[in-house]
RNA sequence: GGGCCGUUAGCUCAGUAGGUAGAGCACCUGAUUUUUAAUCCGGUGGCCGCAGGUUCAAGUCCUGCACGGCCCA
């Protein structure tokens, strides 16, 4: 018997139980205090001799023959358990590390000072069949740590934390749009047709209707359709979905905000940008100076301003938008920018952009003034018509969002999307409803879309995407 | 896609020059009435990621593959 391995013992005990009588998987109980609860109160509920229920995991024990020690963590914290065994509260040597129980007792403070439950009653509340991971050290491997998240959030404290900060900053979020008047919507993840993103989408089938589906690259195609329709302030927070690699900032579905406000133009987006995250700094933080990747970024001023074409004219020492594509080619070639050899001009112009200006901005930036060309879903800047009013915010060299004064020209928009597929852009698609919707007639109107995974890694100080989704994006485990 | 590193007990990790596989935690047995990474005696537990190869002999050397990590593109 001594021989089973952990899994036999703990099945051999659960019999065990069940031939006493002991229900190891009750259906509840009545708790009077959190461990953390209990603590706090620690002095008046001890002095009152008050009978406290608590429950939760237990994770260590230290038994001294006649007594014994447990920890129980539940999700506020951990309180200390002293049982005297001579007291036949339960069967205790059916009890393993792991179990799930609920005890009612005193508290008192033992010699060392340690708060602590004096149990009277102990009820097991779930058998667990699991030895857990090793209490000093904890669960180190990363894989592990991301294919079995539980055993992460039940053993790091740090990966609990995260995922709380996740939370409270997707709430404050909300409540920085609700505040400002926005309208927080759900538009189709499930869409015949996709957009808004030059992105390749997931593809699906609709059986019913026996036709091919896409999952949503993208919320803005769909939200301006409710401009369209009278809606002033719109905001969506959800999952989009890009058939694309997995590396340190990229999971095939994401978090995505994307909010459009009627009336106002990219400078306005600008400034909601600046405002949310000066905000979520010092909530989340403390402080609007954030430290990610041993670098610092000060949220408590203006952005800097890092325009596209003139920046990348200085570094490559002539106009980008005024070259054939042999030419720009060359110049890939010469700056070492690995481009393909199909690659389209604003595919070389984008990389060229982003490998010798953007990996290299500290930030926070905007990236601002596109050229039109690469931005088929933005209004033609003001003042020069090869550009378009756009902005990507950029923080350590990584891109955070991008938002427009939208292009609200019905017209002009059918002619982008037919330049669009007649230079065979990849995943360009002409989408014919998205501009009867235009037709109708669109206000001038900002939009900003941000990345919600990527700003969590911020505010968590966390070098990878993978640290801040809670069950990520893995290969199948081989075999 | 390329380079480098990793994969050994449930967990955290050692493994010498190629010579029959180790520790701590957990688990099982015993001691211990205030410990807290409790302590102490004794014990169980391994397809050494997978598949080939070299060798009298492979956890160790070689090749391929899988998964993961870091860096580069």
């Amino acid at each position: 018997m001594s021989s089973l391995p952990d899994r036999e013992n703990r099945i051999r005990k659960l019999e065990e139980l069940r031939s006493k009588a002991i229900e190891p998987y009750p259906y509840k109980f009545d708790r009077t205090h959190t461990a953390a609860e209990a603590l706090a109160n620690f002095d008046k509920l001890s002095e009152s001799e008050t009978m406290v229920k608590v429950a939760g995991r237990l994770r260590t024990r230290r038994d001294f023959g006649k007594t014994i020690f447990f920890d129980l963590h539940d999700e506020s914290g951990k309180i200390q358990l002293y049982i005297r065994k001579d007291e036949a509260l339960a069967p205790l040597p059916l009890i393993d590390l792991g179990d799930f129980v609920g005890v009612s007792g005193t508290l008192f403070k033992t010699k060392t000072g340690e708060p602590t439950v004096n149990v009277k009653e102990f009820t097991l509340l779930s058998k667990s069949l699991a030895a857990l991971p090793e209490k000093f050290h904890g669960l180190q491997d990363t894989e592990q740590r991301l294919r079995k998240r539980h055993l992460d959030l039940l053993v790091n404290q740090e990966t609990r934390e995260v995922f709380r900060l996740r939370t409270r900053l997707i709430a404050l979020t909300r409540r920085f749009f609700d505040e400002r008047g926005f309208l927080e919507v759900e538009t189709p993840m499930l869409q015949p047709l996709y957009g808004g993103a030059a992105a390749e989408p997931f593809c699906t089938h609709y059986r019913v209707l026996d036709r091919d589906y896409f999952l949503r690259i993208a919320t803005e195609l769909y939200l301006k359709r409710l401009i369209v329709g009278g809606f002033e302030k719109v905001y969506e927070i959800g999952k989009d979905f890009r058939n694309e690699g997995l590396d340190r900032v990229h999971n095939p579905e994401f978090t995505m905000l994307e909010a459009y406000q009627a009336y106002v133009d990219y400078f306005q987006m600008m400034k909601l940008t600046e405002e949310l995250f000066r905000l979520l700094a010092s909530e989340l933080t403390g402080s609007t100076t954030v430290t990610w990747m041993g670098a610092e970024f000060d949220f408590g001023k203006p952005w800097q301003r890092v325009e596209f074409v003139p920046t990348l004219q200085e570094n490559i020492g002539t106009d980008p938008l005024a070259l054939s594509d042999k030419e720009l080619r060359n110049i890939c070639k010469k700056k070492n920018v690995e481009v393909g050899d199909e690659a389209p001009y604003g595919k070389m112009l984008d990389k060229l952009f982003t490998e010798l200006i953007q990996d290299h901005i500290h930030g926070p930036a905007f990236v601002a003034d596109h050229p039109r060309l690469i931005s088929p879903l933005a209004k033609v800047h003001r003042n020069n018509p090869q550009l378009v009013e756009r902005f990507e915010p950029v923080i350590a060299g990584v891109e955070f969002g991008n938002a427009f004064s939208e292009l609200n020209d019905p017209l002009e928009q059918r002619k982008r999307f037919e330049e669009q597929v007649a230079r065979h852009e990849e995943f360009s698609v002409m989408d014919e409803d998205f501009i009867q919707t235009l037709e109708q007639g669109m206000p001038p109107t900002g939009g900003l879309g941000l990345g919600i995974d990527r700003m969590v890694m911020l505010f968590t100080d966390s070098s990878t995407i993978r640290d801040v989704i809670i069950f990520p994006q893995l290969r199948e485990e081989g075999k």
